[in-house]
DNA sequence: CCCTATTGGATAGTGACGGTATCCAAGTAT
DNA sequence: ATACTTGGATACCGTCACTATCCAATAGGG
């Protein structure tokens, strides 16, 4: 198919698509002359495995690339798959341990925060890596609730540990151990990226639904 | 406090504290002469709150804009705050159902993944306004998910309907009815914006232990 | 009372990001 | 033959969250 054939059926402007090409995103076509390439149903299907990073995952570009490296590198297995995935969602919070230009008394919540996270993790013997981003994402949260006066404790995280941990256990069931390396691949950017949407959605629906039948039952809605 | 010190004590520089006082994020001084103004320790929380707001929700400004106003608003009750807060925080999904520049094809997926959501949110009996952006959020992830040839099933959705309603009893929970507004406000902010990004940390450790578990031990890390 | 530093207020600039738009020469379809 | 399409390169754009600069009016220290 040809690459204005190609934007047809993704939706997405020639453009955007020589600059997905640029960016490492896209395979190039395979070229049938000087200034014909021929394009198939292996870019198609990657497209939407980009827009869908980027619009429902809201992945930067750049994380896209990464992951679609790897996707594209039979080398990687599900596992370092896995890795690399968590590693580009980030978020990259430069965390104000080792960062020397960062005031003291904020450096030691930190540090407080990251042990904190990391004795949970050993509590629940759960094998995570010792740089696995989420780790950051964790302490900087606790940093900011306990600034914000609201004290993290072992306890407030239990419902939440419990959750995950039974999410996360179904995800990994659906990815098929002996499914084609591709549909393995893609079923884990799904459980990773995706379903972490899904979840999100479920919960600020389920807590509308708990704000309703607590605080009342008048329209919380936006009136503009 | 001058804002000199206000400065200090937040991290955050006078050009920032004026682009948010500018911005509507944080109320003006008491003027104490024509080039002074006066700042508390409310302004101090606030700023703490703006920024946990910004760095750890991610909200852009302008939401965090409609939040503090709703916030600042004694006539709006918790259930009202919460419905703002879901709407300040988005994404902001536009759906090409009523778009009339969209192909029909993808108008009708979207249709039928909206009817999805709301026969789900019936079915599970959950009090939630028909414009909440999460249904929304949802149905954009149930397209993207069939367009990538992973079709969604009411079973595949149960362990996250059930995790996500653990989770959002439990919070709702914890906003104490009795508390002063102003703590309840913070209360009701942080279990939707903040610990939002716990469970969203946790699910993230507990996929990488599934699928260190089903994978291998072989380390998931990047190596750059 | 003088002089330096700080403040509020206004306006302009910056860097990252994710595209868009334009141009061109070399083709291709009719 | 002639209008359209393509690949490739380069420039440009709008949004966002700051950041820098300038200015006139003080405030505070000596």
């Amino acid at each position: 198919m040809k690459i204005s054939e190609l934007s047809d059926r993704s939706g997405l402007t020639i453009q955007t698509i020589k600059y997905y090409i640029r960016e490492g995103l896209l395979p190039k076509g395979t070229a049938t002359g000087a200034t014909r390439a021929e394009y198939d149903e292996r870019h198609l299907e990657r497209l939407r495995l980009v827009r869908a990073l980027r619009e429902v995952g809201d992945l930067p570009v750049a994380a896209i690339r990464r992951i679609v490296a790897a996707v594209d590198d039979a080398d990687v297995g599900m596992h370092r798959l896995f890795g690399i995935t968590q590693y580009a969602i980030g978020p990259h919070v430069d965390a104000p341990d080792r960062d020397p230009a960062a005031p003291e008394d904020l450096a030691a919540q930190w540090r407080a925060a990251r042990r904190d996270v990391d004795a949970l993790i050993r509590e629940l013997g759960w094998r995570v890596t010792d740089r696995a981003p989420a780790r950051d994402l964790l302490a900087q949260t606790f940093v900011a609730l306990r600034r914000l006066g609201f004290p993290v404790t072992p306890d407030d995280l239990l419902p939440y540990t419990r959750a995950a941990a039974a999410v996360a256990e179904h995800e990994i069931g659906t990815v098929a151990a002996d499914a084609p390396r591709s549909r393995a691949v893609h079923a884990m950017l799904v459980s990773t990226v995706l379903y972490e949407q899904v979840l999100t959605a479920l919960h600020r629906l389920a807590q509308e639904d708990a704000s309703a039948r607590r605080f009342g039952a008048d329209d919380p809605g936006e009136t503009n």
